[in-house]
DNA sequence: CCTACCGATCGGTAGG
DNA sequence: CCTACCGATCGGTAGG
């Protein structure tokens, strides 16, 4: 009766498979959709059943909203969370932007921002997947807008200018960049992203702004 | 034999019918995505057989292809058309972009921008959908920028600024006002467009420039 | 986690 | 434009 075995295999082999059909069902839905995602696909990309692959969630539904929720995290890791360890103010809001670019360069997602993708999917359509696509974009832009408001209150950002007009126009130059790159396959798309974002800020920033956000130039390319 | 008939019926009844199923398709489609639609689901949308649908088209993919060619369409007619007759420089530049955000308020789609919900959905899938999308897109990419140029060359706009820099951010703020609207349904999303779009005309605005982009002003709601 | 199976729906064809 | 039909695949279930 092995109660902890030899710990080789075994530990929680369910979790294990549960999050190779997760990475597998992201991977396929970055590309696809996850409306397109099928159990029949996933199963054969894993090398198991179908039932085999049904019986760790309850419906297509729950693999979606799971394989969503792995998203998130995983955008969250990537594109947010270094960001949100710097210092309140022009760093740490630069440093957000900078970091949503960086991961779209890196294509941590091969179809370009899930999160993007997930909610233009279902924007139109009501539901739970709609529901967990508006949560989570409201994750970021709610991490912008707070990043905004701190700026203004450390004393980097002038306070006359409107939080929730910045944050916009900041999101609106940072999506530009995933789309626009992803039609032309042009990085010059990421330098006007931030040239666009660096004048909006600089145009902003107070005298007591750390040296301004200099950033990593983009050249004259 | 009726050569001319009464004019009640018969001119060309194969074509209004298939414009009746390309608006059908173009309907559901902004809603669930070119790729959900079915065959069948437009029979029953319409009436008809499956195979009655199919007759008049070769593939689902010639299908697909009809209905994102009458949608780009409808775009050009109601997004684009009547601003590209304004006079050369600032009007023709502010048209266009007033004109698109005029667009998504009058809802002409159920589903928000035709071209970007299609080119999300597509932008990571190779294929002959991919390339009419992208083709769509650059419709209007294409136009923004022309726009910019020539509002540079009757000397609206200073020479200085990177034509391909403004339409980025001038298309950035057009296409959050989209999502964003979509995520929040709250009108002052279009405002925030605005209000960005006028302040990079401004700023870039010469003394020649006609009494600067006024535009509807958005109040303080 | 498997085999075996269900009804429904898919895109598409035959033949008229 | 129809009826009738095809093989394939869908999400999901039974039973182990």
């Amino acid at each position: 009766m092995p109660q902890v075995s030899d710990t080789s295999q075994s530990p929680r082999k369910g979790a294990i498979t549960r999050q190779a059909i997760l990475d597998a069902a992201v991977r396929l839905a970055s590309v696809e959709g996850l409306e397109t995602i099928s159990i029949g696909r996933l199963a054969e990309v894993l090398q198991m059943s179908k039932s085999g692959v049904f019986a760790h969630f309850g419906s297509k539904q729950d693999l979606q909203l799971a394989a969503l929720d792995a998203a998130l995290h995983r955008f969250v890791s990537e594109a947010m969370q270094p960001a949100l360890h710097q210092a309140a103010g022009l760093p740490r809001l630069w440093g957000l932007c900078d970091q949503y670019l960086s991961y779209l360069e890196r294509r941590v997602f091969p179809g370009g921002c899930f999160l993007l993708a997930t909610w233009a999917e279902f924007d139109s359509r009501p539901g739970p997947l709609r529901d967990a696509a508006a949560a989570a974009m409201h994750t970021w832009n709610d991490a912008i807008e707070r990043a905004v408001i701190s700026a203004q209150e450390v004393g980097h950002l002038d306070t006359m200018g409107d939080p929730a007009q910045l944050a916009f126009e900041l999101n609106a130059l940072l999506q530009a960049a995933n789309s626009a790159f992803l039609l032309s396959n042009d990085r010059r798309e990421f330098d006007r992203a931030r040239v666009g974002i660096r004048d909006r800020l600089t145009r902003l920033a107070t005298a007591q702004a750390p040296h301004r956000p200099a950033a990593s130039s983009p050249g004259d390319t």
